[in-house]
DNA sequence: ATAGTAATAGGAATTATTACTATTTATAAA
DNA sequence: TTTATAAATAGTAATAATTCCTATTACTAT
């Protein structure tokens, strides 16, 4: 992968947020930065990003959201104010119980918890 | 609510299949009942649906899926052939857990796990 | 049966994402 | 340094997924 400074900006803004944000989110950041910056160019270096392990893409209904916590864990989200925390709920045992009872080989498992959060 | 064909039509289709299918599926499926049914009526419905606790959407990446499982369940994912297969692996302790660690007041917990399958 | 009205339908519009293409740029070899 | 070249970019068009808008329709009370 070669350089450039649009990717460069890119990780570094999902880096520095905890809000796990969404690819319009990350635009409108990185433009302030670099105003002509194309969203293709968003999409595909998170994308590409995602792909070589750097960033985590998680699904919020119908939106991707990105997340720089590459380690698996699982997320609390807010029905009222819409936030997502992270939050290690799930253990080596749940892999194990699934191999057991189902055969199944899991690569990754994740809990989404919806509910009201500690700030209401 | 009131009775319309196309509802009970999408009902049946939901209901009837363990395919966990997306909006457009289901969409294709009505077409050969009702040939001028419109994708709009489809989601109406389905989110109509779900309201009311009929069916079930599941999010699979960014596409939403429909379930006639309305039980709080899991869902295992293969990656090579894309099925959905239905499980039970959390238990009333979990939602316990995320009240006493982060006060966080759980209304729906899904555990979603990708994989290879017992089918390869 | 008719009129009133709120729910529903179909189709258009919007939002989110991907694909395409001409141009620019990082990198490596001469 | 210059040059070759493959990868990346901006800009735009296309596609996919979902929501919005207005005419129509099921249902209720007359």
């Amino acid at each position: 992968m070669r350089f450039s400074k649009q990717r460069e900006l890119i990780k570094n803004i999902v880096q520095t947020t905890n809000l796990h944000p969404t690819a319009d989110w990350i635009y409108k950041k990185a433009k302030k930065n670099i105003s002509n910056i194309s969203l293709g160019t968003i999409y595909r270096n998170l994308s590409q990003l995602n792909q070589d392990g750097i960033i985590n893409i998680i699904y919020d209904n119908n939106k991707a959201r990105y997340d720089w916590n590459t380690v698996s864990h699982d997320h609390l989200k807010c029905n009222k104010c819409g936030d997502i925390t992270d939050i290690h709920m799930h253990t080596e045992e749940l892999q194990k119980k699934v191999w057991n009872q189902y055969k199944f080989e899991a690569d990754n498992i994740e809990i989404n918890i919806t509910g009201i959060c500690n700030k209401h």
